[in-house]
Order: structure tokens, then sequence, then C-alpha cells
DNA sequence: AAAACAAGCGCAATCGGTTGAAATTTTTAA
DNA sequence: TTAAAAATTTCAACCGATTGCGCTTGTTTT
């Protein structure tokens, strides 16, 4: 790099002295109007910009903030990373992004990493295989604000914002229910995220909302692609396979429906789907997927905005009150359902 | 904030100057074992971290490579940044992301972003608006090793990552031919980008390779969902529509198989479609899309390995000649061709 | 005319770590 | 025993910007 314009070349070319230079760049009333203004214009010639790492270093500050997150190949999650740029960028912050890739392992190093790049809070949404949450906690200990999203826990006192989980299944469920559905199957999530227990939860309750029991072989584990396949493969070649399906993700659904066209089964004739997510895929499939929404772009807005409180009100140490903010859902009626 | 543990802490409580510890945590000959050991025990015991903003400060490096980047939520792109991340960490480089949401001031704003940020080098995909690249010369001015990848421009003297445009046109088109289609559309980009530019061309020349007249009039500019779809609209209502279409990305290829399917045109029956991304959306839709592959985590990759080894060889002031990469493209064949 | 005051600017410390050179202590050789 | 050599350790400057405090000036007040 360049050699850059310095507060001392200012300095040196006006006869000046550093703290003079920067006081009137800043219009200090001491500054006299004149030297203020020669100041200025010679910054202005030269194109000085203030070393932001200086100021990083004096101010124990980098306007920076981490974000850690599975991966950013997933539609949902760029949405939120959508969300989460446009605040930090408004307030004048910028977002280093590392990902887990799900992998505990590589999430305990990404940890370090924003330790070592001391930005000055982080967001995370943790790996499908994190149960300790002691890295998260050394964050905490190091009074740096987390604020989790999506994928929570309750294990730390740290903010959270969450989709509406349990109130969108129950919404499909409900709604797969009101469309005829007598048999509904859950392609869920792993237990230990929060998200797999809520939506699971809510498909319980409308269940048994309308007096359907609820039947534990009709839950499986198929959050991915590929395991959504295989499972729905397997369910739909049996003779009184389920009617209805609440995945949840749009991935799983779009599975499903896959799977019903390769075995000749029609979507929504004799099985309906509904997935979560209202991904753009949802909309480019045929039938289109009923989905439900979970409004990425203001879940990382959301998320990102209470960061910034927290980065606002510095002196939390003593009175520290978790905040857990529920983003609500949306249920899209298409063509699978 | 909490108070961090600095090289002074250690220093104090060992009776010893900032200078004797900072060489024993780096294992200098000038240092004893003896202090050597026991500064490192308590580093350890303390849990001493160096502070990053320091040594940047120092070193006047960062360590932290700028993105400029149109979208996140674009299924390619969010593909190069899983390989620019990868390649970043492997290599103890963090990432700040910047999104100009195709937004030619936002990617202006964006320079400055990364400029008052001292990332070490920039890594940059202009958005469609960008016509001037005099903001991206201010960086190269800046001394600061700029890649451009996919979107690139020859304005600049700038290293570059394409795919192989042209010749991933060419397989396209070649393949709808050799399928037996007679009269192949182009969906195409901006000819302001270069993408744009070189599909066209590949098509073009994969038409004359088969002695068929390249018609302007069956060239569009179409390259998102919502205008494709329009198009494709107009274009099929026609009694002797083309039989052949090759999109510039996976949404308009997409979109045409949806008017198709909308106006009951059967693919690939009655009309065969190719895309270029190879999105994951490709393999989700019924029939699956044949598309064009264009590898965005290598090209991520690539790009990030490139600007690495340019903040590497930091003596290149002089002697730099651009680089032009290219990365070979792949046509994945499938059901709509 | 002397004291009080204000305006305008510079000194020096600070943030945390690094590093060439100087100073100190220890070891070795004479 | 003492000087020279070697091994350790400390000093001080530096990276770039900020800021409390003090130092000059010149002006106003009594």
């Amino acid at each position: 790099m360049k050699h850059q314009i310095t507060i001392k070349d200012i300095a040196n070319k006006l006869g000046l002295s550093t703290s003079t230079v920067s006081r009137a760049l800043k219009d200090h009333p001491d500054i006299s109007p004149k030297t203020r203004t020669a100041v200025k214009e010679l910054a202005g010639l030269l194109g000085y910009r203030p070393n932001r790492i200086a100021l990083n270093l004096r101010n124990n500050s980098t306007r920076t903030i981490g974000l850690i997150i599975p991966e950013i190949e997933h539609y949902f999650f760029s949405a939120i990373i959508n969300g989460i740029e446009e605040v930090a960028y408004k307030n004048d912050y910028s977002v280093m992004v590392f990902q887990s890739n799900e992998s505990y392992k590589r999430e305990v190093i990404n940890t370090q990493a924003v330790l070592t790049n001391r930005v000055d809070g982080v967001l995370v949404s943790f790996s499908k295989e994190t149960r300790d949450f002691s890295h998260f906690q050394r964050l905490i200990d190091n009074e740096i604000p987390v604020v989790f999203f999506d994928r929570v826990t309750d294990e730390l006192q740290a903010d959270q914002v969450v989709a509406d989980d349990y109130q969108g299944a129950f919404l499909a469920v409900n709604h797969l229910i009101e469309k005829g559905c007598k048999q509904i199957a859950h392609f869920a999530a792993p237990q230990s995220l929060a998200i797999g227990r809520s939506r699971l939860s809510g498909y319980h309750d409308a269940l048994l909302k309308h007096n359907i029991p609820y039947n534990p072989a009709q839950v499986v584990l198929a959050d991915t692609f590929e395991t959504a396949k295989k499972a729905a493969h397997e369910i739909l070649r049996k003779p009184n396979h389920p009617d209805g399906f609440f995945a949840v993700n749009d991935m799983s659904a779009i599975a499903i429906i896959k799977a019903a066209f390769e075995l000749g089964i029609k979507v929504p004739g004799e099985i309906k789907v509904v997935g979560f997510e209202n991904s753009k895929s949802s909309a480019l499939i045929e039938p289109e997927l009923t989905s439900v929404d979970q409004f990425g772009f203001d879940l990382g807005r959301e998320a990102c905005l209470l960061l910034l409180k927290r980065l606002k009100d510095v002196d939390d140490s003593s009175d520290f009150k978790p905040v857990k903010k529920v983003i609500k859902t949306r249920l899209v009626v298409r063509g699978t359902s």
C-alpha cells in the first residue's frame, strides 16, 4: 500500500501541530476560522482520510460486527444477511462473515476469529452439531454483546431473535387439515435445535385442536433435500401413506414433491405439502409450494438492530435482561395444498 | 468491552518489560528459556490474546479482504462467497462483505467503505448499472490490489477471474441444435456486462457452426425472472415461436419453463430450454433444468487465491501485468433438453 | 500600568504491540 | 582477579489520531 496522507503530513505542510490539525478537522472552537479552513482545504486537496485503524486502537472499537452463520448458500440465511447488512450499512458498521459450515469445530474457531478481530458485537446462528455453548459464553465473558437468531438457546444469557416457529407450524398444519388432510406427516429438524422443537410442537397442537391423535411414527427426522427425498420415497411407497406433509423447510418439502412425482403421486390431488421458509425456489417449482414465510430479511434486520442497541447501551453489565424477539410468520398458500 | 489482558499486564506481574514479554511470546532467541516459559505460562493462564488492532496499526495491514458484490441473495454469488471465505479462512484472512444491490451509487459508497476500513485487498463483481469505473481506479491508485470476478472490465488494469462464458454458451446452444432445435432464442444479459456479450457471442457462433443464420430478433434482453417471464409469454404466444431457448441464467430459464407450462406448451417436447448457472433450483424443478455449470465455488476460490498472491508480492508496482483467469464451464444435461 | 482574562495553539500521554540499539547482568577467558 | 565476551533484558521510538492541560500571545478591566 502507498503512503496514506496522515494528519502529520498536513501539520508539517502548514507548520502546525498535529493536535491543531486534528481539532481543526472536527471544528473545535479553540481553532481560529482561518487555520480551520486552511487545514480543511489542504486535507481535501491531499485526499486525507482518517486512519480508521488508529481510531480503532484509541477507541477500542472497530465499528464492525461479526456474523457467524452455518452457510451462506441457503436462501434463508442469505436473506438474513441481507437484512443485517442493510441495518449495519445505515449505521456505518461493517459486517465480517464467518461460516461454520454446520461444523461445531469450525464454529469454535470462528468465535476465536471474531475475538481476535475485535468486533464490537456478534450475531450468531449456530450449527446443527452444536451442543456445547461455552465458546459463546467466552464471548459474553469478554463483554462482547451477542445476539442469537433463528438457531437459539436458553442456556446462555443472551438476546434472541426468532421466527414464530410454533405459530408458523400451527398455521401450516391447520391449513392442511382444513384442506381435508386426515393423516399428516412431519419432516422435522433435529430436536436439539429450538426450531425443530417449536415446529414439532406447532404441528402437534394443530393436530390436537382438530382431535387428530398425535402419532410419533408420522414424524421423521429429515431436514435436507437428500434425507427428505429418501424418507419420502419410503413413506410414499407404503399403501396407507399420509395425505398431508408438513416439512420443516422448503428443501425437504420440495424433496417430498419430487418423490411424489417420481412415484406418480399427484400433488395436490393425492397428497398436499406445506414447507417452511418461503424461499425463492418455492415459487419456481410446479405446482408452486405452499410455505410459511419466516421473513428472513426482517429477522436479520431486527437481530442487527437489537445488537446495535446493545452496543449503544454499554453500561448494561449489571442490569442485563436478555430480550427475546419473535418475528411473526405468515402462511403463503400456493399450489401444493 | 471488558479490559483485555495486554502485554503490559503480563510484564507488570512478572516484573519484566513489555519488550521482553513481546519477544518471549514469539520465541525470540534473545530471551532465556526460563523467562520464556514463565511468560507463556502466565499468558495462557490469563487468557492473553494479542490485540489485532494494535498490530494492524503497526503493520498497516488488517488481514482483511473486502468483498463488493451485487447481492448475496443469489445462488451464484453465495456460492462464490463460499469459495472466497474458504480460501480466506485457510490463510487467516477475514472477509468484509458489502452489497451494492445492483446500485452504482451504493457501489461507490462501498468502495469508500473498504478504503476507510483499510482492507488489504478487494474482490469486486460490479453492479449492472456500473458504466464508470473511476471509483475502482481510486482503489488501485491507493495501491490496494483489486481482483474482479464474474462481472469484469478491461477498462482497468486489474486482475480478472471469469467463467468461460463463451464456451458455456457455445456448448449450450450446440447442445440444443444437436437435440433438434431449429430456431433458438436467447434471453440475454445487458450488453454492458462482459458476460452478456460473451454469452451472446457463444450463442452466435454455435448457430453459425451449424449454418443457422443469426437473427437479432431472436435475442431479447431478459435476465431476471420477471422480465423473462413476460418476454417468454409474448414469444410463446406467437404461432411460429422458437423451439429452443438459451437463457443467460437459471432464473430466466425457469421463467421460460413456467411460461410454457402456463400456455400448455410441453418441455422438452415442444420447446427445449437450457440455463446458465447450474443453481440449486435447476435440480428442483420438474423437468429438471439443463444448465451450464459455472462453478461459482471454484471461481470464488480462484479469485481469492489470486488476490492473496497479489498481497504477498507487494513490490508489484512497476511490473504489474493484469492476469485473466478463466474457469471452464460444463454443460449439465437434464430433463429440459 | 498592572492584573485578569480569553483566544489560539502545542506538548505529551495514550491506545497495544514491535524492534533496533543501548544497558545490564552473567559467563568465559586471560 | 579482572577484562572481554556473551547472554539477557530494558529503553525509547514508532504506527496515527485524540485530548487534557499548559503555554503564549493579545485584549479587556480596574
